[in-house]
DNA sequence: CGAACGTTTGAGATGACTCAAGCGTTGTGG
DNA sequence: CCACAACGCTTGAGTCATCTCAAACGTTCG
């Protein structure tokens, strides 16, 4: 159910179904939200965790005038927030990007199932340092890719991050993202990014038009990104085909 | 001894004086290693991890032609893989920047001491989750900071460290880095890192020669890089007035 | 139907890059 | 102990990628 996709194809840290059966039940409550809600700001204490069901949430840090960097971009199967359970507060905000569902996992109940079952916390640290991970390649993208390079980059690891939870095919998948939330993914202005799809859509490698992403040739996309997808830690870094939603 | 600055001032984190003994008896060796050498190279089985004594190192991801961007840099204190220890591998590369000093603990051994300590392992974990909100703070630099902002955004996090450390009054530190290691952390070319740091000499913002970082007034250079120190998790955020060395 | 939001395009400004050369410092071997 | 090589720092000139500001256009939703 709720944790069908946490930590799925993650090398060596898939959930075990007891585990999965005790996430599950740790579960307070679901609950759906509207698109661009804030739900953590940078500073609260959090007694909660958020595992994400449907949609897209973000965190972010945002600069003195306001203007946006985010840090990470979360599909279905990511415990959104995770890393507040050990750092009790966050530094920085978490906000939905689309309409979301997810469900609530008291950081009670998670010391109660981590007590009963000491293996577990370990794939929950695990699935914290794929994050971190992650963070690393974005550093890479900023610090050394020019802007279609980072655009590129992005799309490749958001094709594989949806191949390993089945909402992409490979070549096509769903992605209600602006041109602005890429800009603040790729620190890059929205005028910039339209300017990107456009030479991405002229090349070939990408088109991206009303929230669908079609990649005619992954390969040819990810060189011209510079990507490699060692930093996503997948069982089966090929594109896995399996029946997929693409809404 | 050499856990004597591993998570000292971290908020809540602080080793207790068992846990401290534990790490110490788990070290197998200190390793004395030449600058510039390469300690863990992406995709490599770990076996152990590093808890750097003394000395510079760092953690970087490299291009196609083998520019380089740094992820993070390590400073007395810190266990510089310890993500390795629930990834088993890497998939960046570790480096000494400057001659370093290291103490070696083999995974099997830190196996031992986390069954006999379950707490132990939230400090660890703590600790990675720390690295990781470094990480998102690095990306806030690169995606929305010029490079003025972005050197001197990286000048007070390292001031702020050290000060953590013991190893920095808060005004005057040793950082035996480079131009090029600035350009390779903060996303620049060597000859412009030159640039900006003339520009923060004619602002009076901050001097760096010969390995010594004057700050004369932190508070003003933090204004120019945006910095705000929540990301570390100190529990003294302010510059403590404590015995400090400045080789 | 209108308002709000997202996309597209243009023109001009600018921050950072590249290439190139000279200078300073340090360490080493003859 | 000197000379030279290696490395790091500094500066200049010209180029280019991305930004800013501005306006128009398209789409969605109430």
């Amino acid at each position: 159910m709720f944790t069908d996709r946490f930590l799925r194809d993650k090398r060596g840290a898939a959930l075990e179904p007891d585990e999965r059966a005790a996430i599950e039940a740790a579960v307070s409550e679901i609950r759906d939200i509207a698109a661009r809600t804030t739900i953590v700001r940078a500073g609260q204490p959090l007694r909660h965790s958020t595992l994400l069901v449907e949609g897209i949430m973000s965190r972010y840090i945002d600069d003195r005038e306001g203007v946006r960097q985010l840090a990470a971009v979360h599909f279905p199967g990511d415990f959104v927030d995770l890393h507040g359970f050990p750092l009790k507060v966050l530094e920085h905000d978490v906000q939905t990007t689309t309409s979301v569902r997810v469900a609530i996992v008291p950081h009670v109940a998670l010391e109660q199932i981590l007590a009963e079952r000491p293996q577990l916390i370990r794939k929950l640290w695990f699935a914290t340092l794929i994050d971190a991970a992650v963070h690393r390649a974005w550093l890479f993208r900023l610090g050394r890719l020019d802007a279609v390079g980072r655009v590129a980059h992005f799309l490749c690891e958001t094709n594989a991050r949806l191949v390993a939870a089945g909402l992409s095919d490979g070549h096509r998948f769903n992605l209600a993202l602006t041109q602005t939330d890429l800009a603040e993914i790729c620190g890059l202005t929205n005028v910039h990014v339209n300017r990107v799809m456009r030479q991405l859509r002229e090349d070939r490698l990408c088109v991206f038009r009303s929230s669908i992403v079609e990649i005619p040739d992954p390969e040819r996309l990810a060189v011209r990104g510079q990507f490699n997808p060692d930093y996503l830690y997948l069982e089966h870094p090929e594109p896995v085909m399996s029946p997929v939603e693409v809404p």
